[in-house]
Formats: structure tokens, sequence, C-alpha cells
DNA sequence: GACCAGGTCCTTG
DNA sequence: CAAGGACATGGT
């Protein structure tokens, strides 16, 4: 990580012009199961057939840790199919399950640990990486966790903010007042903004661009 | 038909 | 540690 006060100051303008263009932004509202389900299911795939997969899911009576654990693989795939990568994501959630039931009980008594050593443990998941941690830390359990993914990446590149992912949550960490609404709203900014504006072919006229003087 | 999508893991150099 | 491949379906 670079603590480099000019970076951070990047950083800033970023998020503060994020919130002028789009302002209060209410994102990802959904029960702690859906929310771990959907981390593991959005990994490398576009959240429309997360959709899907969760409605199929949730018509099936799978869309909790505890139906997770207990269902038969073949019931989680076929449900989850329309996602890709099927066979890995099922054994994904059945690993977050298992680890959901075995080491806490609940996904409610998961909410009692502190933020650091719930990280720690989501990492030991096979299959739970950084994104898909800080995603449930901060959509699921409502943590100070900033969620660095793909667009992120993009949208920080454009501004000629180039950083190691650690590096990154770092800096987003430091701009941000430790408010969880503020994490998740301005995650959200950077997901709206960069699927919009920062794609790969539009990113020569992205305004962010101009950062970088 | 090529190319990409809100990653993660395993193998190599 | 960086780079490359595997995992797979669905949309443009």
């Amino acid at each position: 990580m670079s603590g480099s006060s000019s970076t951070r100051d990047r950083v800033r303008l970023i998020v503060d012009r994020l919130e002028d263009r789009y302002g209060t932004i209410d994102w990802w509202h959904a029960p702690p199961d859906e929310v771990m389900v959907g981390a593991i299911l959005t990994q490398q795939t576009r959240w429309e057939n997360v959709e899907r997969a969760l409605d199929r899911l949730r018509a099936g009576d799978l869309l909790s840790m505890a139906a997770i654990e207990a269902a038969p693989a073949d019931l989680i795939e076929e449900a989850v199919r329309c996602t890709g990568f099927f066979r890995v994501k099922t054994c994904r959630l059945q690993a977050l399950a298992r680890f959901v039931i075995d080491e806490h009980g609940s996904v409610e008594a998961m909410a009692a640990a502190g933020t650091d050593e719930l990280r720690r443990d989501l990492l030991g998941v096979p299959g739970i990486g950084e994104e898909t941690a800080d995603s449930i830390l901060c959509y699921a359990f409502s943590r100070c966790s900033f969620v660095i993914d793909a667009y992120t990446r993009r949208l920080c590149a454009c501004a000629g903010v180039d950083e190691p992912v650690e590096g990154y949550r770092h800096l987003f960490e430091s701009v941000l007042p430790p408010v969880n609404v503020r994490y998740r709203q301005t995650h959200a900014h950077i997901v709206e903004y960069a699927k919009s504006q920062c794609s790969r072919k539009r990113c020569e006229e992205c305004s962010i661009r101009s950062l970088n003087a």
C-alpha cells in the first residue's frame, strides 16, 4: 500500500463526485442468508443471472444456510446452473453453509462475532476470497468492510490510481467515515458508474478520467 | 461465433 | 509474487 496523501485525495475525490452524481441510494437489502448466497453466485457473473438463480432457490425452499447444508448437491446445481460454474458454486455454497452451521450454529449467532474474526474465518472457507468475504461482511452483517471488485479497480485505473487489492481497501476505508451505509452506498455508486460510464468501450470518455490531471 | 461477466483456486516460472 | 488456465452459462 502506498499511503501517499495525493493518492488518498484522489480516492476522496472519486467518492465525493460519485456522491454528488448519485446521492443517497440503498443497495442490496436482503436477508443475510440471501446476501451470502448471492455473494458467491455473482462471482464472475452478471447480477441478472444471479437473480434468476435466487428465485429458483427460493421456489425450492433452498434459500437458507440450513436448507443448503441439508440439500442434495444436484438440487442446488439445478437451481444455480444459470449462473455458470454451477458445480464449483454448489460446492462453495455448501462449504459456506457447513461453516455457518458447524462453526457458529446459525447466521444469527455469527453476527455476534467481531469483524476481524469473521473476516479471517470467512477467508478460510474454500471458495470465499477477499471480495466475497467483504461483500458478506458489508451487506449481510453491516460491517465497515469495503468491497474491491472489478468495477472498483477499473474505475480507479481510470482515475490513475493503481494499487494492490489491500491498498485499495485501506484507501477507501481511510477515506470513508466508519458508517456501514456509506460503505455500501459508495460501492453501489462505483458499480453504477462503472457499468454505465466506464465500460471497456466508453472508458476513453469517462469523466472520472479527468481526475488524472 | 467471438468475447465478456461484481472471482477463486491451483499450477508454473 | 505474476501469469495462465480451469470452472460454465447467458447475453451482445
